[in-house]
DNA sequence: TCGTCATGAGATATCGCTTTCAAGAAGTGA
DNA sequence: TCACTTCTTGAAAGCGATATCTCATGACGA
């Protein structure tokens, strides 16, 4: 089976140099933007360069180098959890379409349990520059220690963030949840009970914290909580012992949106109406909420700029440019029909 | 700003040998397991490389060998779409998982638009040793070209696949369709219609064509089509229009889940029910339909699959052993509440 | 007019690994 | 015991680019 239809050898830097009349060292020195190059010397390299339609070799390159041009994007979550939720497409898109205006490139690892060790080893290896772990909502940060060898940047602050040293861009969480309650609360509704997220997940924590604190906020109290584990079938059993405890309720923050899909089954169930009997507003604005009936009230969570940030930063610290250890992106209220 | 934290450096091939007492070209046979070194020498190198914890430099190797071990995963629909359509993560984690255990590494590029040429510069440019392709419905295949010079995979059969060359993986549409249409008629359901896909894109064609196929063979008929573009509001307002007909309707088969989902809130808004006076099967099994209300009855097509398929291909023809040229994958009716 | 300097451009030494090429060791048949 | 394979292993030549070092050259102050 042959194949060998590559035309032709690829165009090498000797190639360009023989062309333009000048040696290697000047080709190169134009490719990488030399400012000790005449100008003339230049032009006529740039066109030498144009006519073969030279690339230069990454491999050759990076040896030398020694840069990979190459982030690792390392997805640490079971695979069920990644096929589940779109949160990870919309950072992979934001980290892609970052680098496309750069000259790296994305390497996609997921994490299939067991080959942790495998992927230590590529990462530590060093085929990439840097790399970028994203966990939703779980803090899972056991990649902590890959930072003191590599430029690692979190999505999503870390569980413990020991060394206060990882650089992390985060949602705030709190903030959000806020504008969530209030809103419940400024529609009306005064009986709130809340499904929160698992309380060893930081955003599970932080939503749960700002459901309390607003409510104190508003001279209110309410010790309706029930937690779920930010799948759709946990929200539903959440929302049953809720209803099951007997006490009134007329509106339910959900730790993300599809907890609160899962609620709702719930309430129906019980042969209640979302939103006159209980509006319910969710957290995260994934497509689970925006195409239930009806449409979630939710707090969108700019994923794609999440990735965006992320790759942004792990490019200033692999270019040794001073970086904010950590961003905080902004959420923001999307008001529909639930509540 | 200093870095350099990288412990010493990386131990090399150079000092394998050392350390093992051989040469340069005996680790590197061993390395990769060359069967022309004998028992006893191999042991040794073996012992020298784990203990020195050796990792060979990617960038030297593929310098030499003219292979980059990167495949590259081209996504070509806009922005918007990645982000709501959960096939991709799936197709991408099938990949990502298949190439686990080979040493490929996956590069993503997410293509925004005008920069296709960029894209194609990328790859042909010896970045990467193979390419997959994949845009979900559309037909777009404007990388077929590419597969001249380098080996290419498409996910999902190509709109015109002229010269009946390209390697490609897809769902069988046609079949999957007719599951989900006997499925209607076989629960009693006799006045049926259907939203397809733009008939454009191969999925589209063939799922509409199986509805017929299937009526036909059960001695019906319909005229009831009305076409979307694979988004809920479409799928919504092709409901409107079939309702708006005036003829009575009891089935539906939508195209996609995520117009099935859009046909609900057009039935629900017709003060009808789902699936009391109308049945709705779907296609695709995603999200959208799983976590509805009731959960949507529909054809699962195997995406994760398709991508662990495709990776599968693509190694196969950068390795030069023999690959079938199309591969089609079954689908599975999955039957829920909606029908 | 001569020596001192910036400066632009060429030579050249790697980078870490694969792969002939050749040679020494070992095994075979006559 | 000699000539000839058959195995193993080492030596060395690159792969394509970067970067250090060296060498002209022309400008400029004395």
């Amino acid at each position: 089976m042959a194949e060998k239809l590559r035309s032709g050898a690829m165009p090498t830097l000797e190639m360009v140099a023989a062309q333009a009349g000048v040696s290697r060292a000047t080709v190169s020195r134009v490719v990488n933007g030399s400012p000790k190059v005449s100008a003339d010397v230049a032009t006529v390299v740039q066109a030498a360069i144009d006519e073969l339609n030279y690339v230069p070799n990454r491999a050759a390159r990076s040896l030398v180098s020694r840069k990979t041009q190459a982030i690792a994007m390392v997805v640490p979550e079971s695979a069920a959890k990644v096929f589940d939720d779109p949160f990870f497409a919309a950072v992979v898109q934001g980290v892609a379409l970052y680098l496309e205006d750069t000259d790296y490139t994305l390497n996609m690892i997921i994490e299939s349990g067991a080959a942790s060790h495998k992927t230590r080893r590529y990462l530590l290896g060093g085929n990439v520059d840097g790399a970028l772990v994203v966990s939703h909502h779980t803090g899972d940060h056991s990649y902590s220690e890959l930072s003191r060898t590599l430029p690692v940047v979190f999505g999503g602050r870390p569980l413990s963030d020991v060394g206060g040293d990882n650089y992390y861009v985060d949602v705030d969480n709190f903030a959000g949840a806020c504008t969530a309650v209030e809103h419940l609360i400024a529609s009306g509704r005064t009986k709130l009970a809340t499904i929160a997220g698992p309380q060893d997940m930081p955003p599970g924590v932080d939503r749960l914290s700002a459901f309390h604190a607003t409510l104190e906020k508003h001279g209110l109290t309410s010790d309706l909580v029930e937690v779920g584990d930010f799948s759709p079938p946990s929200g539903a059993d959440a929302m049953r012992r809720l209803l099951a405890r007997g006490e009134p309720i007329d509106g339910i923050f959900a730790a993300n949106d599809q907890m609160a899909i899962g609620a709702y089954s719930a309430i129906r169930e019980a042969g209640l109406s979302v939103p006159d009997d209980i509006a319910v507003v969710g957290f995260d604005d994934d497509n689970y909420g925006s195409t239930a009936t009806p449409p979630l009230t939710t707090v969108r969570q700019p994923s794609v700029e999440m990735g965006r940030r992320m790759a942004e930063m792990i490019v200033g610290l692999i270019e040794n440019r001073p970086v904010d250890t950590v961003t905080t992106l902004d959420t923001e209220l999307v008001i529909r029909d639930s509540a």
